[in-house]
DNA sequence: AGCATAAATAATAA
DNA sequence: TTATTATTTATGCT
């Protein structure tokens, strides 16, 4: 599955090339990558967090998607337009560096996810720090999902809540939290109403 | 201009009727509301100020979002998933009820502004004219050094954001806001990659 | 005049 | 209730 990465993404498109290093070929792997990524139902922020663990704090974070990401957009700029590199601050140079970080860890993610056991959830996102847990953003389609079920019944099982959260790939807790917080915004109406405010 | 709402809102859209109330009615309340709260220039958090003044205790920006929110969603739940009002103990006809009070209040509201004296000023119980915070301009050493930190880590705890706020002689919410801003231009930059544009 | 982006507001996850 | 993300507004600069 992970051939597309393997392979030397071989691009004669064109001169586009700072500090010896081909601008094609960095965009032609992040898109390779957020492809197999999504394919794996994973969000960049959770791949930003892994690799914190992984890692160490010189790959932290999900800046390092996105960094890579507004490469893939200067790759395409002309010449001209190189200026967006700049205020950027982007370097060519550091995303050659990212490079196998991302290489290496996607290759695991998808050995683990194609044995199948336990759905990449210890291998991604865990901090050991108490810090509060990033905020998720659900997609469009997971959000449809949950709405649909939520209508059905405010209340679902810790079996359903499972299989939601296995079927949208978010965590398990975060499935559940959403519930609560659905079924909070319901209450405060009736709290509001019953004040007469409303 | 609040005909909008003075009209029956006739909608034949659908059975969409509980206890002989329309729910369609309560989303299109929501909507009308919405649409003259802005035009009047005013927030979500004025409007639950102005509210807890004439009606009773203090509403937060999120409880009126979240209730008008819920509004929607209840109307937008057909007759079979009636249940949920039940187990909420959210009657159609409480919703029904909050029409009145929100029109009331937006009515004199909009006759205070078509006076055009005071400017709703006293009537929204709250600071005349805060004016915007003046624009910031950052020095090249400051963005240098807060682009290097952004590279490293997208979400700097509170007091990394103190220790940079300190050491570059800014306010730390300038900090903290610049930080929110980088992650949303990093974020656009990924939209407009996978729309095809890179 | 238009752009880049700081600030403000809205929505909602934790 | 708090904190973060998403969206909108508007300002400083060219």
């Amino acid at each position: 599955m992970y051939l597309l990465l393997d392979q030397p993404t071989i691009s004669q498109s064109s001169g586009n090339v700072v500090d010896g290093i081909n601008l094609e070929d960095i965009k032609e792997f992040a898109k390779a990558f957020k492809l197999r990524r999504l394919g794996l139902g994973l969000t960049q922020t959770q791949v930003g967090q892994a690799l914190s663990v992984t890692e160490g704090p010189a790959y932290s974070q999900s800046a390092i998607c996105s960094a890579l990401a507004s490469q893939m957009l200067a790759a395409q700029l002309s010449s001209q337009q190189q200026n967006i590199f700049e205020k950027l601050d982007i370097t060519p140079k550091s995303a050659q560096k990212i490079k196998p970080v991302l290489e290496r860890w996607m290759k695991e993610a998808e050995e683990r996810y194609a044995s199948g056991q336990n759905h990449l959830t210890d291998f991604i996102g865990m901090e050991p720090s108490k810090k509060r847990k990033r905020r998720t953003s659900f997609t469009p389609q997971a959000l449809e999902l949950l709405n649909a079920h939520f209508e059905r019944n405010t209340h679902p099982s810790g079996t359903e809540i499972t299989g939601l959260a296995h079927q949208l790939g978010y965590e398990r807790e975060v499935i559940r939290i959403w519930f609560c917080n659905k079924r909070q915004a319901l209450k405060n109406t009736v709290r509001m109403m019953s004040k007469g405010m409303v």
